[in-house]
DNA sequence: ACTATAATGAGAGCGAGTCTTATTTCCAAC
DNA sequence: GTTGGAAATAAGACTCGCTCTCATTATAGT
């Protein structure tokens, strides 16, 4: 029961560090400790985090191996970087470590949550979007689509 | 003919000109010769720029005259901001100076270019994203849908 | 174990953007 | 017109997120 669980969480971290691994491997890249706590603080989050949440975490991380390791991270397509205006970038799992999803965005406090659209929506978005790109002589790759607004917090 | 389409173009411009200095007039702003600058070298470039484009089109203008005025622009709702991660953020007119639209980034060269959804489409994208955004208890105020990919000069 | 290669950590360095302050411009009242 | 007060400007100092450098340490592969 609780054991149980326990152990099905332990499983699916599990897989997700060994999915990171692989990703880094494909890129002559070592999944050391440091990267591991990285991976290990995005999960936890379960949503898009910033460097200072990073290092709240894993305090004995430091700082310019945390950016440097995002910053691999990403080249293996392993996480993803949000620009955000005059502030912190946000990071989080890129697809496929995480489902697709969106983002709610609070222009308040900043904060960033994931949503889903199902499955319909978002391949009629993705068709429509296929169409325009065309239209526009451009190659797509991903699409992203965030809402901009109050969070329950701050509303 | 060709005056007359001289004319209508002064025309758009005047008018634009003169929605600006509404908005910033309801905001206490006066609408000087450098923020008119400014908005021309946005309505000139007919798509998002950065400060740098900007600079080149009015080398006349102190960088940080125009940071500030961007900024006050923005809060007048005349201009919005395009965050980018780790270079020059851009900016364009805010609805409802432009009409409703989306961006094409290219992740080669950064460039972005404005976008349309029929008018059916973006119906029901917004329609989806209000559901998704009631179930969160996210107040939405804007949405974005952007593509990232390869533009026609980077493909 | 040995060696080549990658990763780390501390701090210097970079650059986009903001703040400060003295000066100038604008508008309105007289 | 002149004058007085409020807003805008310009130049540069400054902030801060982030990257680079480089000496040291850890990690494979042989």
């Amino acid at each position: 029961m609780t054991g149980d669980r326990v152990r099905d969480r332990a499983d699916v971290v599990g897989d997700l560090h060994e999915e990171v691994g692989v990703s880094l491997a494909r890129c002559d890249y070592r999944y050391t400790a440091g990267r591991r706590r990285i991976v290990d603080a995005l999960a936890d989050a379960g949503k898009p985090i910033t460097l200072p949440d990073i290092l709240a975490a894993a305090p004995e991380l430091a700082p310019s191996s945390v950016y440097r390791n995002l910053d691999v991270l990403e080249r293996s397509g392993v996480v993803q970087r949000i620009a955000a205006a005059g502030a912190h970038s946000f990071f989080e799992f890129a697809e496929p470590l995480i489902s697709h999803h969106h983002h709610l965005i609070c222009i308040d406090c900043g904060i960033i949550e994931d949503f889903r659209l199902d499955d319909d929506m978002e391949r009629r978005v993705d068709s429509g979007l296929l169409e325009a790109a065309g239209k526009a002589g451009f190659t797509p790759l991903r699409h992203s689509v965030d809402l901009h607004g109050y969070c329950a917090a701050c509303a």
